[in-house]
DNA sequence: CTAGGGTTAG
């Protein structure tokens, strides 16, 4: 009877005071010497939000001889804080005092995975062995989700394989791993294999699958999961709604994307009205996403930080300046606090605009260490608007800041290159070879008959190469005709023109966008060829693109890193602002 | 030695 009581009692505790208050009163009434409640209370104190992690350590510190549970209570509340990674150093020290169970092991595999601390996996993973624990599915999920969110996907997968007992949320952990691990392919084999093997889908496995489609850009296999989500009446789910509404917008559907927002089943959560204000500004429609951010405004339901990044985001990519400018001042008057985020599109907004002097004050004046990127946006725009005095004080600080980027130093050449200062482009060149200068290389992909295919600048591997070069012989003689003129200026090196030239008519997205022709001729003009990059577009493909969508009156949409581009009958959704 | 642990969206 006392201690269900007193259960009662630690369950109202709201206040630290509170928890004080009765912490003294087990004392000194003894009930301390109950395990059961004094691990609750721990428990309570560590992890809820009204308590506090720092009281339930003191309160530990006077238990004589903690037992497993109470050690569970501390280190379950280190991993739900903000820093996981102490409760791993708890978890150490606790090997040598008490003995450990699996719910040691989950809280601290929990750790690991927001911690990202990826060399204690595998020592929990041993843990688990030694005890005899890798029968519990609860536990090995845990453990395979911390090793999908250390990027290790290799162990991940074989201890899927592995483990004895399965359930649906250890295919869901898998599947959401992959997806987020640019292995989004075969999160989608996975998906179709719980269907062989009859594992009953949940919410959570519809999520994963079309966090992989988004990723993809993968409209059929979208389209079909969104259709068992209509059919198993999972769309009044609103994470699963949110995911679809995601999913239309990057696979180039944005219309789509809007109709799933539009006639929403359930109540919309903040998430909902930001995935559709991002979904029009990543699409360049900023009127439509700044008409629903107004609507946000006006609801019930707050806009956060992401709200504010969302509406920045349209502002960014339509170039509105002042309306930006207008609500990143304001945005902190209405509780928002910027993020780097924010400024990193702030900064941008203005380069672009050629406001280069602004942009760069607003990264001195910041209260946090400015993150690379932002150097790396006020270079662009110093590329663009060719100011070399801002180009040299952007790289510079990134020099300093250690970044080794290819992309940087090709714009800082590019804008001697464009002064005719050749010394200084020699100079460049000299500094790319000596520092270990990391390159990305540029891919593209595009799905035809519902499989990805990739391609790599100038690549041959597919088994189909030489049509597509035969393909895009032809497009560049049907374009020239169109008046295009290569844009060999974008080439760094100091070669002929002509090679300049073929140096850039094998891009990565020129080749997927000529083999998209290839497999859509003769089907309905209305079907766009869609394609996805992981670098942002290159300046020539982009005037190829705006030409071939007129001349074969067929519409290209474009992802790249940071936006798609819709051509159109020889005009881009951009605007040519980019 | 009573309960407590896992997978999901912008």
């Amino acid at each position: 009877m006392a201690r269900v009581y007193m259960e009662r009692v630690i369950e109202r505790c709201v206040t630290v005071s509170h928890m004080k208050q009765v912490h003294s009163h087990f004392v000194t009434a003894g009930h301390f010497q109950s395990s059961y409640l004094r691990s609750r209370l721990l428990e309570r104190c560590a992890i809820s939000p009204f308590g506090d992690l720092s009281l339930a350590v003191q309160i530990f510190r006077r238990i004589p001889k903690p037992l497993t549970n109470d050690w569970n209570a501390i280190i379950r509340g280190y991993a739900s804080s903000s820093q996981p990674s102490l409760a791993f150093s708890w978890y150490r020290s606790m090997l040598s005092q008490c003995r450990v169970d699996a719910l040691t092991c989950s809280f601290t595999l929990k750790a690991c995975a927001r911690a990202l601390c990826s060399s204690a996996t595998p020592q929990l993973h041993a843990q688990i062995n030694r005890r005899g624990l890798f029968a519990d599915a609860l536990l090995c999920t845990t453990l395979l989700d911390a090793y999908s969110k250390n990027g290790d996907l290799i162990c991940a997968h074989k201890l899927f394989d592995e483990m004895p007992v399965r359930d649906v949320a250890s295919w869901n952990a898998l599947i959401a791993g992959l997806a987020s691990g640019n292995r989004a392919h075969e999160a989608l084999e996975l998906y179709k294999r719980m269907e062989l093997e009859g594992v009953q889908r949940n919410e959570v496995t519809l999520v994963a699958a079309l966090g992989a489609c988004s990723h993809l850009g993968a409209i059929k296999e979208g389209e079909k999961i969104h259709g068992y989500v209509k059919d198993s009446n999972l769309d009044r789910n609103v994470i699963v709604s949110n995911a679809t509404i995601d999913m239309y917008t990057k696979c180039g559907f944005v219309d789509k994307a809007f109709q799933v927002f539009h006639q929403f089943t359930s109540n919309k959560s903040v998430v909902t009205w930001n995935t559709m204000i991002m979904g029009f500004a990543v699409h360049g429609e900023a009127h439509k996403a700044l008409e629903i951010f107004h609507k946000l405004e006006h609801n019930t339901i707050k806009p956060d930080d992401v709200s504010y990044l969302a509406a920045l985001t349209a502002c960014r990519h339509a170039g509105l300046v002042e309306y930006g400018t207008s609500i990143f001042n304001n945005m902190a008057c209405n509780g928002v606090e910027p993020n780097m985020k924010h400024y990193g599109c702030v900064v941008d907004l203005l380069g672009r605009a050629g406001k280069l002097r602004e942009a760069h004050d607003i990264i001195c004046s910041m209260s946090m260490v400015p993150d690379p990127i932002l150097w790396q946006s006020l270079l662009g725009a110093s590329e663009i608007h060719k100011n070399v005095e801002m180009a040299e004080i952007a790289s510079k600080k990134l020099i300093e800041l250690g970044v080794n980027n290819d992309g940087d130093f090709v714009l800082l050449s590019n804008i001697y290159a464009a002064q005719g200062r050749w010394k200084d482009v020699g100079r460049v060149r000299n500094d790319m070879e000596t520092k270990q200068v990391k390159k990305i290389p540029g891919l593209s992909y595009i799905e035809a008959e519902g499989t990805i295919h990739k391609f790599y600048n100038s690549d041959k591997r597919h088994e189909q190469w030489r049509e597509i070069y035969e393909k895009i012989d032809e497009i560049r003689f049907k374009i020239r005709e169109d008046g295009y003129v290569a844009q060999t200026g974008l080439v760094l090196h100091d070669i002929g023109e002509e090679e300049k030239e073929n140096a850039l008519c094998y891009h990565s997205e020129k080749l997927a966008v000529a083999y998209g022709l290839m497999m859509v001729e003769g089907v309905g003009e209305e079907t766009p060829v869609r394609v996805i990059k992981n670098l942002r577009i290159c300046g020539d493909c982009h005037v190829v693109f705006k030409h071939i969508s007129k001349i074969y009156k067929r519409e290209i949409i474009v992802r790249d890193r940071v936006r798609f581009h819709r051509f159109k009958d020889g005009s881009c959704s951009c605007n040519d602002y980019w």
